[in-house]
DNA sequence: AGTGTTGTGTAGAACGCTCTACATTCTGTG
DNA sequence: CACAGAATGTAGAGCGTTCTACACAACACT
């Protein structure tokens, strides 16, 4: 039955002939009801299809609503966090929203995590890399609040963070293990990411690793997009004839590599791809695109939690690392062998840090 | 700057000198205020960073928010939508906000509707298809509201639909054209799809369409997923040798379709797939699945813009159709030739109606 | 019997905003 | 110069909840 809007706290008390702080009380489970109490007022809410308004509830206690900033919907990994903080809020009477940020590419992403304060969310998970630290602890100060994948030794809220520099070691560790001595790094461009961004951390990362390789390091500054990688890696393979190696910062710069590729005709051999976040598409048997795992819903789903446990009253910052997982598959081989790809080739090889 | 949480209109009234009603009017943009004094609060705003709470406004007027709920996230269909969406309330005062569905598996989306309206939208896009017209229609008393892939001749609410009949004939008649005569269908399994749901209607058109053609239909039913399509796909290739088109009800279904045709070693031609949605991975080249376009960012554009002619006023109900289009590409060949598929054939036809 | 305690219910203020009704001040007109 | 109207501002109720008192019983101990 949709929701006939006009039934009130009020209605549901003139109905079980109780007040409206009992009926609050009902709802809220909350101490000093007796069973006789709750049942009355139980069936006149059923009765009557009552739904308690969110928006009236957030002007004083809580609105049982946690909000979820983020960035880039087109992002394959994104789906997969909101999965697992679905999941986690089941049999809770949370309540989940999203706000989608940067499909305009407007650059503030503070806009949109206020616009979710306004509503009165309870608490919030924030994704975007465009916000500074100080802006976060300031804002944590407010509401509670949980941010992925910044690497953020943070005062007022938690975090959860893959363990990027292992993850981009296992990348680059295996391509040179491949047999790959030129490695190229393309990662987001622009002025400015945050420190502690994920794809700041990779970067840096990258270099050391090829410092301490002996390689030069080759960095392909892209858009956040297929299409902005696809560009970029074109432009650059075509100065290209050796056998390289392509870390990308994440699945979708990768897949625009992988189209450039592609469209230059080149072997697996001969261009190794590897992206970051293992995103659903990269598994699929035509891409098999190899990747850096970091389990989404899990991350998804220990965020909400911990949200959960912040408006429980924990004030204590928790700081989680996942460790990530390298998902070998085609689209990286040996340079030598160039063998040609083999579809009938669905091992997956795993490889832990 | 993060939201202080704590100023309040009353702050700003008591800076700028004037009253709570005043600041109002200014924030609102109503009637009946002079320059000097729009001038003085909005530099008190400014000063304080104030931001009138959404959850307040909702109380009395308009919160200026509108609801997209959201079914199944991981369809590449939805985030065009909500792009759409965006892009069309830049410069708007409004915000949008998304609640996901079905990530779960729960099967009552009209739960998921209802909580948006709890939180005080002024108007929602719904695109669940597992909601009743009734139900829909009796919300649309309350709410202004715009529902997309529905086919009804609703009193009450907006819908925008892409004409899944004709696109239907488009793909079936493309397999056809290509020289298959066993053409089947890949649709949604599980009980009672809506009668006017996209899915029913492109089930209807090609069985339609098959009798028309002199040609026997074969239903495939499959869950909601890439999985669920491969092993529907899977299950039933094995039971066929000859040539066969698969006419996939979404682009996630052809996905698993092709995950099965590639595990099985056929050629393009030997299974030709087309699917629906066009969405952004179809197009790669590594995929180049042939599929039937419905502008996705036009749709949620569309969507939002009725939505707030619908709040500004309109009663009368709109009915928007959008005409398909098929994008050929390597997925679908002809039976014949059985080639082998050409990397370098990037070639993308365009079929109108 | 008198005094706590505990359990159960209610009244009513408060949350931050908008909106209706009204008061006041400016215009322009006869 | 009186007066209608327009323009501009304010007071204060009201939106639907929750939450802090507090009232009243019922019960347990001295």
């Amino acid at each position: 039955m949709p929701p006939t809007r006009s039934t009130t706290i009020e209605d549901v008390a003139r109905l079980a002939g109780v007040s409206r702080a009992a009926v609050s009380k009902v709802i809220r489970d909350a101490y000093g009801v007796s069973p006789d109490m709750r049942a009355k007022v139980q069936s006149a809410i059923d009765q009557l299809g009552y739904r308690p308004r969110a928006s009236a509830r957030a002007m004083r206690g809580s609105s049982y609503t946690l909000g979820i900033e983020m960035p880039n919907i087109h992002n394959l990994f994104f789906p997969k966090i909101i999965t697992g903080a679905t999941q986690a809020l089941e049999n809770t009477r949370y309540q989940l929203i999203l706000a989608p940020t940067g499909a305009t590419g407007e650059e503030d992403h503070g806009e949109t995590i206020e616009a979710l304060v306004d509503h009165g969310v309870d608490g919030l998970v924030a994704i975007s890399s465009r916000v500074s630290l100080e802006w976060l602890e300031r804002l944590a100060e407010t509401v509670p609040l949980v941010v992925i994948g910044r690497h953020y030794d943070a005062r007022h809220f938690d975090t959860i963070v893959s363990d990027d520099a292992a993850g981009t070691a296992l990348a680059v560790q295996h391509l040179y293990d491949l047999g790959h001595r030129r490695i190229a790094h393309v990662t987001l461009a622009g002025p400015g990411l945050e420190p502690g961004a994920p794809h700041q951390v990779r970067l840096d990362a990258y270099l050391a690793l090829m410092a301490r390789l002996g390689l030069t390091p080759e960095v392909i500054a892209s858009e956040s997009s297929e299409t902005g990688a696809y560009a970029a890696a074109l432009a650059w393979l075509q100065t290209v004839d050796e056998p390289v190696g392509v870390f990308a910062g994440h699945d979708e710069l990768a897949l625009g590599v992988l189209t450039a590729v592609a469209e230059l005709g080149r072997a697996a051999g001969q261009v190794s791809v590897v992206g970051y976040d293992d995103s659903s598409i990269a598994s699929h048997p035509m891409i098999s695109l190899t990747s850096v795992n970091q389990s989404g819903t899990q991350v998804g789903a220990r965020a909400v939690r911990l949200l959960l446990e912040r408006i429980a009253g924990r004030t204590a910052p928790a700081h989680e690392v996942m460790a990530p997982e390298l998902r070998v598959r085609r689209s990286s081989a040996a340079p030598s062998g160039a063998a040609p790809r083999d579809p009938s080739d669905d091992g997956e090889r795993l490889i832990t840090t």
